[in-house]
This record gives C-alpha cells, structure tokens and sequence, in this order.
DNA sequence: AGAGTAGCCTGTAAGC
DNA sequence: TGCTTACAGGCTACTC
C-alpha cells in the first residue's frame, strides 16, 4: 500500500518526466464519483486543463502537483491508488479511473482498484493537509520531537506512529518494519516508553522509510492491487522487509517464530522475544485472539485456533 | 480530549 | 463445486 517511499518514488520518477508539461485534456470516470474532492469532476477537468506543470512535492502521503498558475494538484493514493505514465498506444490498464494527457504525447492515467483515492485542484495545497504531523525524513525530526509529540499518549504505540497527526508517512508496513527495528511491542503504551525507546524507534522509523525509498517502495499483493511506480513495474522493498507479513517465518534477528495480533484494527506483525510484550497484561501474542492467517505470503499450515 | 471503531471499496482466500 | 464471509488498509466521521 503507497506509504510515504511509495509516494516518494512516484514522485521522484514524475519530476523527471513531466515537469514544464502542459495537460490538454483530462478525463475522470463517472465511476469514481468520490476521485475529485470539492468540485464537480467536470469542472475540475475544465480548470486543469491548458495548465503546465511547475513542480512536484510530497507531504507525507500526499503527492502536490504544482501549476503554472499557482495552484496546486493534489494527489493521495490511498490504498489502492496509483500513476502511471503511458503513452496512448499502450494497453489499456485495469481500473483506470481518470486519464491526463499531456502535450508531448504522454499521459497520465490514475488507476485505483479500490476507488478510495482522492484529488483536489487548490489554491493551497496545505489547505487539505493542514493537521499532518512532521516529515520523518527532515532534520528537524528528532527523537525529542518523536517524544514531544507521541510521550503523552496512553494508546498503543504503533497506533500512534500510525496518526497522521504525530507523524507523516508513516502505513501499516513502515510501522511494524520500524518497531521491530526498534524492538518494541506495538502494543506498548505510548507513554510507557524509555527515553532509549524513543531514540530506536525514531532511528527505526528512518532506517524503515529510507531502505523503502532505496528499493522504490514494497509491492507485496498482486501487482493488481498494490502499489507499483509510474512504469507499472513493482518495487524491490518486499524482498528486504523483516518484520510486514512475515508472521510464522523466523524473525530475522533472533530466530524465533514471528506472531501477528490486531492493533487498533490494523494486522501487526512483531517478534515475541525480541519485541517483548508490555508488562502489566497486555499480552503475549497467544492470549489474544489471533488474527487470520495471512494471505500475502505462503506459509506453512497452521491448527485453526480454538476459542 | 483521547481512544476506539464503522464505513468507504473490491478481489481473493478461507471455511463450510 | 459453489456460496458466504473475513480480510487487506488510509483516512474520516462518529461514539464513548
């Protein structure tokens, strides 16, 4: 699923490419009543198109497209969305949602199987991202800050690193990825952590969006549904994830068998003995319910538990 | 105010 | 074999 590497190498890869083009013409499906947010998708096409390219950012996951005018295309992906730069003559991409064209002959088409993805044409693109949380990859991120603005809450910890609000960028796979760098449990109470916890997990959070970006993002569904770069190729990511749907498979560090339980709704991946349970009840993985055996990775067969 | 969760979506796999 | 259901998850809106 896009998370901030994923954002970011779409982004590097849109900046070589489409910076100082013009779009001609737009086209959004009448399928994807929920892909252009404020305005009708009409009215929307009406005003991107003859509007040249200036620039591209990224703020968390949020991709912002630049404009001559000086208003700024804003793009999320959400779950399933993703841009691919195409020509005309290619074959026709599954869950095409909206197509750009642009004025040397290429195009942009926004595929999204899930229809969660959302755009906006804004004066300001921090209008529609006023309440994210620092970019983990700039220095001013410090693990004081980490501290600062995660310490106080009483919510598991990977629930927190997971708020928008705390943190930009950070998705399900980053968090478990960085957590078990950091061996912590993720359902370790946010302000139970240790001055030493803060500084591993704010390294761990690095070390996780930077191998990410390294890689060109992680693909780890069907390349149908998952995230996969402006070329429609996968990234390289899946094959140096530790901890991210590996649950059964050895932990990497210590060998021991990887659990999964539920975190704040979300399927958590951690190891048992290197990221040891919180004190006080929470929970060895065995004693809660555990979550369904995964799907993305073959494994071997295991009892249905009993409850 | 902070924590927890339903709902949005669709394809796939588990389970019967 | 075929049907039903749970799950994947970013984010918002809602309740407690």
């Amino acid at each position: 699923m896009p998370e901030l590497p994923e954002v970011e190498t779409v982004r590097r890869d849109l900046e070589a490419r489409i910076i100082g083009r013009r779009i001609t013409s737009c086209q959004v499906s009448p399928d994807a009543p929920r892909l252009v947010q404020l305005i009708k998708p009409a009215e929307f096409c009406r005003q991107l198109a003859g509007r040249a390219v200036a620039g591209i950012r990224r703020r968390g996951k949020y991709l912002i497209i630049d404009l001559d005018d000086g208003r700024a295309w804003v793009l999320h992906r959400r779950m399933s969305g993703n841009v691919l730069y195409r020509v005309p003559y290619d074959p026709p991409d599954d869950y095409t949602r909206a197509v750009f064209v642009l004025d040397d002959g290429h195009e942009l088409r926004w595929t999204d199987l899930r229809k969660f993805g959302t755009m906006w044409l804004v004066e300001d693109a921090t209008m529609v991202m006023a309440t994210l949380g620092p970019e983990p990859l700039e220095a001013e991120f410090t693990a004081d800050v980490l501290r600062a603005r995660a310490g106080k809450r009483s919510a598991p910890i990977k629930s927190v690193i997971l708020d928008q609000r705390v943190l930009a960028g950070m998705g399900n796979l980053y968090t478990d990825e960085a957590l078990h760098y950091a061996k912590i449990h993720p359902l370790r109470p946010a302000n139970t952590l240790k001055p030493d916890d803060w500084q591993r997990l704010h390294a761990g959070i690095i070390e996780a969006l930077t191998m990410g970006i390294a890689a060109r993002g992680s693909s780890l569904g069907s390349t149908l549904r998952d995230h996969i770069n402006v070329d429609g190729a996968p990234g390289e990511n899946q094959n140096a994830v530790r901890a991210y749907g590996r649950e059964a498979q050895p932990c990497l560090e210590c060998g021991a068998a990887m659990h999964r339980i539920k975190v704040g709704g979300r399927s958590s991946t951690f190891c048992p003995k290197c990221q040891p349970a919180p004190r006080g009840g929470a929970s060895s993985a065995n004693s809660r319910k555990p979550a369904r055996k995964p799907m993305l990775h073959a494994q071997p067969a295991t009892k249905r538990p009993t409850r």
